[in-house]
DNA sequence: CCCTATATTTGGTCCGACCAATTTGGTCCG
DNA sequence: CGGACCAAATTGGTCGGACCAAATATAGGG
C-alpha cells in the first residue's frame, strides 16, 4: 500500500499501520528484530531499519530488553501523514485542526514579515493581494497564488523555526494526503471581505490585522474543507456506480 | 559531545553537526557508505542507521548514486535542537522565533479550549490564573504553573495536530537546549496586566480575547528571552573568573 | 564533440556471528 | 508463602563479508 520501494521502508509502513490503528497498546513490548525478521521474510538489518524509523517519530521506544510501543500522543509530527492517510476518507476534524494549525503559523510569518518588509516588499505583497482579488472565480488558480503569497511572506519574515515546521507539515499533508478530489468552498462575500480586510491591514502596515485575518481565513478554509469532506462520500459512491 | 551511547547515534550526530556547520554546500555528495564506515572506524550498518537519521530529519537524501546534502531550509523540525546546542551560547534569534512559534499554537489550543470548554473546566482555568497571579514573584513557580496551565489547555482542546507539534518543539528545546543559566524577566506590571486580560478574557469566554493575550505574552517572554541571552556571556565570564 | 558500450561504484539486502546488558525462570532461604 | 538471589535464554548493537540491481564513471568509436 504505502511503500516505497525499499524493503525497510515497507515494513516500517506496515508496523507503523498496526500501531497506528490500534493493534497494540501503550507499553506493549513488539516483537523482538529477530521475530520480525522471520514474520517479514526479512533480513534483521533492514527490520533494524524499519524499527529505527519508527523510533524516530516516537511511536516506539528502542532499549535493550525490547522495544515497547508509545502512546500516539507523544509521537513526533510525522504520524500525521500515515495517521490521516489510514483510511480513505480523510478524518475531517484532523484536517480541520491542521488548517487551523497551519493558519496560526501563516498568521504568525506574516505579521513578522509585514514587521520587517521594505517598502518594495510591501508593495509586492499588496500586488499578491490585488492579483488574488482577480482570481475569485478560480479555485485552483486562487490556490496556487495563496501558496505563492505565503512563501514570499515566509522568505520576508526569516523564520527558520516556522519554516522547518511547514516543511514538516507539508510533508505530512500535501504530500501523503492527496485529495484532489475536495475542493473546499468559501462563499464569494466572505473571501471578499477577506482580502478587503487584508489589502487594508497591509496599507496600514497593521502586523495584526493582518494576522488576525489569516487567521479568519483559514478559519473559514477549515469549515470549508471540513464540509467537502463531508460531502466526498456521496460523490465516491456516484462515482463508483 | 552529543551523543547516546550507541555507535550510529554517535556518527550522526558527528555528520549532522558538519553539515550543520557548512562543511558541506547544498547538493554535495556525502562520502559512500563504505567510506564512512572506514572513517568511522565502524561498519557499514552502523553507517546506514546513522544515515537513515540524517534522511529523515531532511537533512540528506539517500538516492542510489549517493547521498545528497540538502539545504537546512529544507529539513525537518528536529534539526532545530542540534542547530541551537551548537554554539556554547543559544542563538537569541531562533530562541526568539521558538518562543513566539510556540505563543502562536499555544493561543490557538487556547482559543478552542475556551470554545469548547464546559463549565468546571472554565472554572478550572480560571483557577490557574487567580494561582498565576500570586506567583509573580517565583520565577520557577510561575513558569511551572504556566506549563500545568498549558497542559490543561491542551487536554481541553484536544487538538492532536498542535499536540504533535509541541512534542516535536519540547524535543528539540526543552530536552536540547538546557539553560538554566537564562531566567527571563517580565516586567511585574506587564505581567499583571497580562494576566487580567487573560482572565478577563475567560470570564468572557472570549476566545478571542484570550488568544491576542498568550500572543502578547509570549512576545514578551520572547523579548525577555533576548535580553537574558544577551546577558548570559557576562555572567558565564564571570564565573569563569 | 557526441554517443555508446563497458567497468566501477553505490545503496539495499542477506547471512552468520559476537558482545554486553537485560529479561526470564528457577532455586534457595527466611 | 514471599522475597532475594543466581544462571540461562533473550535482546539490541555491532561487525564482516557477500550478492544484486541500478546508477555513475570511464574508455572507446563515430
Amino acid at each position: 500500500m504505502s511503500a516505497n520501494n525499499t524493503l525497510s521502508n515497507e515494513i516500517a509502513a506496515e508496523l507503523r499501520r498496526e500501531i497506528l490503528t490500534g493493534h497494540y497498546r501503550e507499553g506493549d513490548r513488539l516483537a523482538s528484530e529477530r521475530d520480525l525478521a522471520s514474520r517479514f521474510g526479512a533480513s534483521r538489518g533492514a527490520v533494524r531499519e524499519a524499527l529505527s524509523q519508527l523510533e524516530q517519530i516516537g511511536l516506539i521506544d528502542i532499549q535493550l530488553g525490547g522495544a515497547r510501543v508509545q502512546s500516539i500522543g507523544q509521537a513526533r509530527i510525522a504520524v500525521l501523514g500515515p495517521l490521516m492517510a489510514l483510511g480513505e476518507t480523510p478524518d475531517s476534524a484532523l484536517v480541520a485542526q491542521f488548517l487551523q494549525t497551519f493558519g496560526a503559523l501563516a498568521a504568525l510569518t506574516l505579521e513578522q514579515a509585514v514587521s520587517r518588509a521594505d517598502q518594495a516588499q510591501m508593495n509586492r505583497l499588496q500586488a499578491y493581494v490585488v492579483e488574488l482579488e482577480g482570481l475569485a472565480d478560480d479555485f485552483a488558480a486562487m490556490q496556487e497564488k495563496w501558496r505563492e503569497f505565503f512563501l514570499f511572506v515566509r522568505d520576508i519574515s526569516d523564520n527558520l523555526v516556522v519554516q522547518l515546521i511547514g516543511n514538516d507539515l507539508k510533508a505530512q499533508f500535501v504530500d501523503q494526503v492527496v485529495n484532489p478530489a475536495v475542493r473546499p468552498v468559501i462563499a464569494k462575500p466572505v473571501m471578499r471581505k477577506i482580502l478587503a480586510s487584508l489589502k487594508q491591514g497591509l496599507d496600514q502596515k497593521d502586523s495584526e490585522k493582518v494576522g488576525a485575518t489569516v487567521r479568519l481565513y483559514f478559519e473559514e478554509l477549515s469549515l470549508a474543507t471540513t464540509q467537502a469532506i463531508g460531502q466526498m462520500p456521496a460523490l465516491m459512491r456516484q462515482k463508483a456506480s
